[in-house]
DNA sequence: ATTGATAATGGGAATCATTGTCAATAAGCC
DNA sequence: GGCTTATTGACAATGATTCCCATTATCAAT
């Protein structure tokens, strides 16, 4: 993550610094809508959140209309996969666990969520 | 669930012969190329995906391409949401977690995949 | 400070899954 | 069989996202 691959723009930074001041999720479109005063072109926004999200500094979910919504990740929060058999364990992360405990708690009043997510399976060897 | 509403048609019920065949996910598209035989329009498809969606008799998940996903519930998995303070819980489904759990064992060459996901915050009352 | 190589921008067109439209058809009831 | 009405399906429309490409900006080297 935070490969330095990409050039400073003002573009770039306008769009990071927004972020900085969401807590929420917002989509694409929205960080458009909201940012018009910064004169930032929608393919631009686009491209810049694709790259956040690569670089791990976004975390992202797909709601239910199929629209992105995009939020700077905290710290990054990880999960673990296990083999039932042979105990390997490999490690992973997963922005869409993040994003729905959110959501599902958020539905309920709750707030200040965590959550832990283990998925156990047969690993390769051992099949 | 199963709400009784819909009228039993051929195309209908070959979407479900033929998903009760199919243990993974499918898109619209793909069942689509692969009901070629049967004769059945797209948008019929794609109505009789989402009224079974709408009745509970099918988990769907979005994938990173945008495209919806379907398979026939199972069991009736469930996770919980619990309260850090009081210890309130309630109980919710999230195909998410189950289609999560398949591609990211699956990408690691895991198989026969489990998992327990679990969300922990404070509750309305408990604020 | 200027230059030059090259990455980034933006606006419109293209893509592609999904939904809407509506005339033709088929289910289910008498 | 005949009737009422939901369902179907071909096609158009929608809408988020990506592609295209001429123009512009960044930054390391001069």
């Amino acid at each position: 993550m935070n490969a330095p691959t990409k050039r400073n723009t003002r573009q770039r930074t306008s769009i990071i610094d927004f972020l900085k001041t969401r807590k929420e999720f917002i989509s694409a479109k929205e960080l458009y809508s909201e940012m018009e005063g910064s004169k930032v072109g929608l393919s631009t926004i686009y491209r810049a959140l694709s790259d956040l999200v690569n670089d791990g500094d976004l975390d992202v979910f797909i709601d239910n209309d199929g629209e992105s919504r995009f939020r700077l990740c905290g710290s990054h929060h990880h999960h673990h996969l296990l083999c039932r058999k042979c105990g390997k364990s490999v490690e992973f992360q997963a922005p869409e666990a993040e994003a729905l405990a959110e959501r599902l708690g958020a539905s309920e009043g709750f707030s200040e969520m965590e959550h832990r997510l283990e998925i156990i399976g047969t690993c390769q060897e051992c099949i």
